[in-house]
DNA sequence: TGTACATCAGTGAACGCGCGTTCACTGATGTAC
DNA sequence: TGTACATCAGTGAACGCGCGTTCACTGATGTAC
């Protein structure tokens, strides 16, 4: 068979392609509020499907929002993964961080969005699947940590404690970006993570773990 | 006339205390989503009253969402006081911040729970309400600084950048607090906290402004 | 290759229900004289 | 103090609407032979 551009989609295709449109309706129609404020006949109208067409890509708009948990972390990991580069090539780590923070908050705007909101008005079983995918991404990060200081000064559990601080300033200051369309109200924003994160390293130099 | 313990009320008493009953029954309603999933009817429901009743105390409840703002942060400024009361007494800075977020936490779960909930999930004119008065909080906090530190090592514009700091922690260990029940894990919250702002103190102790 | 049957994404009618808001009302409280 | 009237928090019926979910269905795509 000869291959075209225009090559009808097969039915698999086809619904994968409705599946993305729910979540990409979702993300657009909650981006300023919970899901807990969306309705399910809202998304099939957005997506231009027939309401009860909805079951046969989720059983609830819960499970859906479980989906964009897993989506919008993929986001999130992408992020971590560009600091974790920048950290190792560029010459300030600082700068390069928020460099990469920035960039991918505006990139997935969507999707940092909605683990900020979610993370503390949605579901709970959408609450606790953030929660759990944080913890991990701080675990994740503590690890990086202990081979960047060695591990002669620092314990395991002080490693854990700076991680959840980062994640902490790192989370304040993409909910603030996203809250924000002026750029000289950004360009503030900026500015001043960057001097946190500056006086907060002075500290960790000088850190040596109780043990 | 003899006062007696059984008085009557008068109109304006019991008026005052059905908006009361609205107040309490919409923070107990919304205590795990946001103002935007409430209905007017739920409301009414709760405190006992006819749903077309609610008109005579607040417009919508968007307008009962910002006098709520009102009072959480009243709640808010309480802590702020604590800190700044047990700052000047105590022996410890750190010690003495922790334990009056954690005691005021406690004590008013509904207003610190709302403000974490609205603040990203709730309706715009009530985000934008709140954004305000965490802003006001930082720039108080900041003039408190100033007195701490002198302003010889520090500019108005970094003892900002560093009150904003602070007030993140407080905010997520808050956030952290109040989504979880186990005591164990709060106190383990509460001792990462600790560690976090030992950390970020000799950060502070050593800083020097760019001038 | 052609045919007969199976699969299944999406349809459309129908259900009972809760929604916000309107309206005219009731009756206890408050006030003017 | 007593009376006549005003105020106003709360009532209850009614409205049109969007909600989640059920059900039997359609018709294009996929598969077995």
């Amino acid at each position: 068979m000869i291959e075209t551009g225009t090559e009808p989609e097969s039915r698999a295709e086809r619904k994968l392609r409705t599946r993305r449109a729910i979540l990409d309706a979702t993300l657009e129609l909650c981006s300023d509020s919970s899901l807990n404020a969306l309705s399910l006949r809202q998304v099939a109208k957005q997506v231009g499907i027939v309401p009860t067409a909805f079951y046969r890509h989720f059983d609830s708009i819960e499970s859906l929002g479980l989906a964009l948990v897993e989506e919008s972390f993929d986001s999130l990991r992408d992020l971590f993964r560009d600091v974790r580069r920048n950290a190792r090539a560029d010459e300030d780590i600082v700068d390069g961080s928020i460099d990469a923070l920035v960039d991918h908050v505006h990139r997935r705007r969507d999707h940092f969005g909605f683990i900020a909101r979610e993370r503390v008005a949605g579901p709970r079983s959408v609450r606790g699947a953030i929660h759990r995918e944080i913890e991990l991404c701080e675990r994740e990060l503590a690890t990086d940590l202990a081979l960047m200081t060695g591990t002669d000064a620092w314990t395991g559990k002080d490693l854990h404690v700076l991680s959840a601080l980062f994640v902490s300033v790192l989370v304040s200051t993409a909910e603030q970006i996203l809250s924000t369309t002026r750029v000289e109200q950004e360009e503030q924003i900026i500015a001043t993570v960057r001097t946190q994160l500056r006086m907060l390293l002075i500290g960790v130099y000088q850190w040596r773990s109780e043990r």
